[in-house]
DNA sequence: CCATCTTCCTTCGAAATCGAAGATAGAGCG
DNA sequence: CGCTCTATCTTCGATTTCGAAGGAAGATGG
């Protein structure tokens, strides 16, 4: 395995490289403006990090009316990011360079269910195998980092109550996923992960509400551009009263939440009701797909019912756009039902430049947050 | 009138006069800590403030185990705000030093359905014969700013859709009160402003949601210690859909708003429907204090029905503190009714720190939070 | 009361940062 | 092509900031 060093920034380099790692910026003057720092400031601490071998000058970039600027990039080998994504029966693993670009991403399977010693093991072992397989020699692991389906306590790196991880109720993950690296450990809720992945494919947008519908359903919320975690529980969504005829009582104990009318897991149970088998939510978009008209209608009520949620929010929060994603985000009338709750009751006020919009970021956009968060440790 | 020169500040002072106006700071070493600063910077810098006349050093502070330090305040002469804040049918105004203590500070009756021009220049009038009285020769306006019951656009400085206020729609209220000076204007919604205010009396709070309950319903949002804004209509929860048994329209055109059952004017309807009389909401209050049963349960009906909006907002904010105000919030079972809707159906993990409580900041909060805004421009 | 500790604040040489001026490299246009 | 314009980047002296060391003032505890 490559070597654990710490990474030699301190101060303003630090600052620097991140804003080039994040691709705010990827030329001297760009640098100037968004750090603040003077350009001969940044002129110097730039010449030092090309000589410290963390950035490199790669060609130039596009002119805007005068000389064209000398484009910057984080050296491919400045460092590696270990990132994972875990799901309830499979999860995505990759390797990233410090600029957030994937050298390598695998989808796996797995089983939470196992228990957090073994998942936890596995993506260890996984990660050593990528890093054997894709790791250029030489160049070392700086972090590594995970998404967990289900609530995280940001400051003790531990999964709190979740509803749907038997066995991992208050296991510290960061401790034990630790363990196996001296290298700064992330461990963060998956629908924010999604968030913060989905905020680079979102520039300008500083206000984001990412709603993540797949088996469950999570939301990772920008605000300012970062992530919001409130006491670290922000951006449940699931467990909110509904307007229904019916009755339902969720698993928390309260009825008629969100969770139990218009999850993937609530989608699959109604119509396994009606005698159709699903066995994952994609199954459930396929069907809609196909047009079979009761899929069709128990998606497009569950688009209503978090549309209706998501009125509240809106108008409470203000923000600049609804990003869904999750395995049922293509399920078009999921959208449309959104749009229609959300455009109907909303404020004009808070509508006028809303954008409600499926994901842009890609299948790894977790990923991509994953190794946004870790940058930040790592240049912390 | 007064001097209108601009404060002679530059850089790093700054900030250091901001720590110590908003009460951050009140020593050289706080000072240090908190800016981030070495010590030996903020000593230069705090001399050439006291040399400009706009800090002063003011006895002693408290020892915490070693040499007593030496409190900083900023100078009664640095400098004065003018702020208001407009309500229905009277209005709070002031005068304030740059650290936000108030000199004077009173109600005074008027009528917003005169219009903009007319309330406008009442204020500044006012303003004027607040400076004529009580401000001290030679100290000079720095600023000036009024909060507004309805939605302000934080860039344009207009009221924008207000419900309650005839013929203010669009109006440029920054615009126009600033014609009256050559200084900073500042221009905000009234929950903002209160929550504003209310942020420097719960320090480690850094997460709020303030609400405001009087005629209408408001409500400001911190998040990370600064007013969110979001496009500008952040914090309205009036109009969200409730669960009744009767169906109501809202003036704004939707069924069962908020609004139309638990604001001070609902309630205030409600009881005219019943028989009872009552000119203002804190009519309402005593009429509770009273024991007259109909009003208590109109009360604690609108706590329900508040309360259950603010569960959905808890789990997804998951602030630390919910701060009620406004002129319905000294009627003990709106509380009541909140806390037990908040704290029944809220996730545990939202409520576990989660503190509601009524406002700690007084009559003034909201006047002191638009100091503590206007202070922002003023030394920006 | 005196030695010791903690905290606050200042002094002073070293290092980082700034800003104005200039050098560099292209765009735009006749 | 040559002229001007604009934006990018560098050079260099002036300014600001840092940080280690030390002095000042009070707390603590015998």
């Amino acid at each position: 395995m490559s070597g654990k060093e710490r990474l030699p920034v301190r101060g303003a380099q630090g600052d620097l490289l991140r804003l080039v790692a994040t691709g705010h910026a990827e030329s001297r003057a760009q640098l100037a403006r968004i750090s603040g720092l003077a350009a001969s400031s940044v002129s110097l601490r730039v010449e030092e990090l090309i000589d410290t071998g963390l950035l490199v000058e790669e060609g130039s970039g596009t002119s805007s009316g005068g000389r064209r600027p000398r484009r910057l990039r984080v050296s491919p080998a400045a460092g590696l990011l270990a990132v994972a994504d875990l799901g309830a029966h499979h999860a995505r693993l990759g390797l990233l360079d410090l600029s957030g670009v994937p050298l390598v991403v695998e989808e796996r399977a797995c089983d939470i269910a196992l228990g957090p010693e073994a998942t936890l093991d596995w993506i260890a072992a996984s990660f050593d195998e990528l890093l054997i397989a894709h790791g250029p020699p030489g160049v070392p692991l700086r972090g590594v980092g995970t998404g967990i389906p289900g609530p995280v306590d940001p400051a003790s790196g531990r999964v709190v109550s979740p509803s749907r991880m038997p066995g991992w109720n208050n296991f510290p993950v960061a401790e034990h996923l630790g363990a196996h690296y001296d290298l700064p450990v992330l461990v963060e809720n998956d629908a924010n992960l999604l968030a913060v992945g989905e905020a680079r494919s979102w520039p300008g947008f500083d206000n984001l509400m990412v709603l993540k519908a797949g088996s469950g359903i999570g939301c990772g919320v920008i605000v300012d551009g970062r992530l919001h975690r409130g006491r670290g529980a922000a951006g449940d969504i699931s467990h909110v009263r509904v307007r229904t005829d019916s009755s339902t009582m969720c698993s928390c104990g309260h009825p008629d939440c969100l969770e139990a009318y218009a999850s993937g897991a609530a989608l699959m149970d109604a119509l396994a009701g009606l005698g159709i088998a699903t066995r994952r939510p994609a199954d459930v978009v396929a069907l809609v797909e196909d047009g079979v008209p009761e899929a069709t209608a128990l998606v497009r009520n569950a688009g209503r019912l978090i549309g209706e949620v998501l009125t509240v929010l809106v108008n409470f929060l203000n923000p600049d756009a609804i990003v869904v994603g999750g395995s049922l985000s293509t399920a078009e009338p999921l959208i449309s039902a959104i749009r229609a709750a959300v455009y109907e009751r909303c404020l004009p006020l808070a509508t006028r430049d809303l954008e409600i919009a499926v994901t842009r970021g890609g299948p790894d956009a977790a990923l991509l947050g994953a190794g946004s968060l870790l940058l930040d440790a790592v240049l912390g």
